[in-house]
DNA sequence: GTGTAGTTTGAATCCTACG
DNA sequence: GCGTAGGATTCAAACTACA
């Protein structure tokens, strides 16, 4: 059980940022490039960070029992080609190695599709890699024509703002205790965010095409943080970082454009801290 | 048992390619780009490439300008070394593309280093992505000084030409036979190369400091080619991809700047050889 | 409530031959 | 090059229906 002042922490959406305290426990609706441009340098204790993966799509593909598979045919994970892509993660993570403390680290998590793009702009850019991480589905969708190995990975860089940053946090005997005991390794097993964590609206649809599991962002948050330390997430979404983060006693900040995505977010915090009073 | 025709296959170190029969099961010492460029075009059924990670080296080995670099080499910042490392890979990555036949297809293994540069590369250059693929370490190096996470992996890129191929080769249903059954998945496990399969000299020392497990190039040629398709390895080292060809009778072309390697790879026929004729 | 069988679904760059 | 018809193709987990 968290104690009572955790319980009860204000999570508050808002439009436009006024001063360094209310980006505490908020959620920022908004252009994520514009938001981080409001924000101070050296902000953050840790980033977390699911861009759009620029899926391209090719055709419709069904089930060999002739069902449509339901693809990320969203608006936000449309681009014009693989330069606007790397421009606009150029964009985003010059502005998120700016507000991140000079000790701070980031995660970024993508798919083949556009992680290797991610991973190279990022060095590039003087990010240092600590880690490749690989979320390894225990059910992943099938490759229903058989004509490539089935997808059942997501990868994750861990990376600090520079190479020569050795005072990040690392909660090693943390993880040793998430892991039998022992050092815990850069393959992680976790299901897909299904069942009743899996946010659906009145008609059963599901609200967000891409939720992430929240065990997912637990681990990350801590690995790489401490009780208190504040967390961005500039891709917010359905909150899962927020709440991961809540649960273990962090501060965050979300920003997302989509305030249907907000909306959920504030109902799910909603419901789990009702749920932590015994309501 | 193979056949005896293919036991008696006759691998020839070579040094000069005169026509194209004489690339059938050679290893040719010389300098991966100047060897390839003297291939004809749509040459390769399949490409597997192990290129240096190691950034110090590819300094010493790969300077565009042919220049020998000095020793220590403290004054290259990181930046100006994956300039170089990218122009590097640009380069081969050109030929292997070149010498690839249409409908063939190139794997390329790396670790977090610089997996990521050469996937970008490999997009920006018409590449399409078919799979990453996670070799995942039964037994890797731990994190001795507890700052990362075990560093149990290493990714594979498989690609095509370019996104309108087709008609490659994905042995599916084999592939499923080494799997219960099921579906082949993009995580695969496997032991380093360790024990009496790892080469060593005289002083038992490793011949190879990054000499890959036997059985996964075994998957990756029983999973992308056919029998008598023909393989180029731009980077042989001490044979493994020739070996793991010759084992499922296919034939294989092998390039290595390093002689010693080379004689170290035709040992390691000659005895595999031997073991199969019963001697 | 319990057990079993059937149904649904998930970040997907998912076909081929022929006219 | 394109459009279209034909035909081969899926795994694990959660959920639902029903006995």
């Amino acid at each position: 059980m968290l104690p009572t002042s955790v319980m009860n922490v204000d999570i508050k959406k808002i439009r436009v940022i006024e001063d360094e305290s209310t980006i505490i426990n908020k959620i920022i609706v908004g252009d994520c490039l514009e938001v981080m441009k409001s924000i101070k340098n050296d902000t953050f204790d840790m980033i977390f960070a699911d861009p759009p993966y620029n899926m391209q799509l090719q055709n419709e593909l069904y089930r060999p029992n002739n069902t449509k598979v339901d693809a990320v045919d969203d608006l936000w994970d449309q681009f014009d080609g693989f330069e606007h892509y790397d421009e606009f993660s150029k964009l985003w993570l010059q502005e998120a190695k700016r507000v991140l403390k000079k000790s701070g680290t980031i995660w970024v998590i993508g798919s083949y599709h556009n992680i290797f793009r991610v991973g190279k702009i990022m060095q590039d850019m003087g990010y240092w890699i600590l880690n490749d991480v690989h979320w390894i589905k225990s059910n992943p969708m099938p490759n229903f024509r058989g004509v490539r190995f089935t997808n059942a990975t997501e990868t994750l860089v861990w990376a600090v703002k520079d190479k020569k940053v050795k005072d990040y946090t690392f909660n090693y005997e943390e993880m040793k205790t998430h892991n039998q005991g022992k050092q815990m390794r850069n393959d992680w097993y976790f299901g897909l965010c299904t069942g009743s964590e899996r946010l659906r609206d009145e008609k059963n649809i599901k609200v967000h095409s891409t939720q992430k599991p929240l065990p997912l962002l637990e681990r990350i948050i801590l690995a790489s943080t401490k009780k208190g330390d504040l967390v961005l997430d500039p891709f917010g979404g359905t909150g899962t970082t927020g709440v991961a983060a809540f649960k273990h006693e962090r501060n965050f900040t979300m920003i997302e454009q989509d305030e249907s995505y907000v909306d959920w977010s504030l109902k799910r915090f909603k419901s789990f801290q009702e749920r932590l009073r015994g309501i």
